[in-house]
DNA sequence: GCCAACGTTGGC
DNA sequence: GCCAACGTTGGC
């Protein structure tokens, strides 16, 4: 079982816009970067990650999700009027990929200023200078320490 | 709004 | 294949 971070911008999915969906599940849809396409398309059926909110008043760690289904062509990618949509995808050939992650657990607020206190995670991907992918794996020593310090609300 | 860092595009 | 220009991310 493999742990990733996954960013989301909360003006556009939350934590609780997860939360409120049927069956507590979303298809992360919208990545457009291949090194972080490459990530959705090895997570594996129970794999867990970090639902992060980034681009907001106060980024962090606000939940856990497990993803439920493997790498599917994301729709957004032919869908003209979505802001996701990209001509170049070829139908016989999608470019991108999504996966469904359901809620595990909402947690109180990981701030990103907190993670940056700790040392033990200074080798935390998300914590790297210049860091801008959206899907990152999480080092089995780094899932431990954030497991242990997330408080499951 | 600023800016650093990184990715993508396109001319050559 | 190089690289300058441009666009995007995302914290502050």
């Amino acid at each position: 079982m493999t742990y990733w971070l996954m960013k989301s911008e909360p003006s556009e999915v939350s934590i609780d816009t997860l939360a409120g969906q049927p069956g507590q599940t979303i298809d992360w849809f919208g990545v457009r970067n291949y090194l972080a396409r490459n990530f959705l398309r090895q997570m594996k059926l129970g794999d867990k990650a970090f639902f992060y909110h980034s681009s907001c008043p106060e980024p962090g760690i606000a939940g856990v999700v497990e993803i439920v289904r493997e790498a599917y062509p994301d729709p957004t990618q032919f869908d003209f009027h979505n802001p996701h949509f990209d001509p170049k995808s070829p139908k016989d050939n999608p470019r991108w990929s999504t996966v469904d992650v359901k809620l595990v657990s909402k947690v109180e607020l990981l701030s990103l200023a907190v993670l940056r206190t700790k040392p033990e995670l200074a080798g935390l991907r998300l914590l790297q200078k210049g860091n801008r992918l959206s899907v990152t794996p999480v080092e089995p020593q780094h899932a431990e320490i954030l497991e242990r310090m997330l408080k499951r609300i």
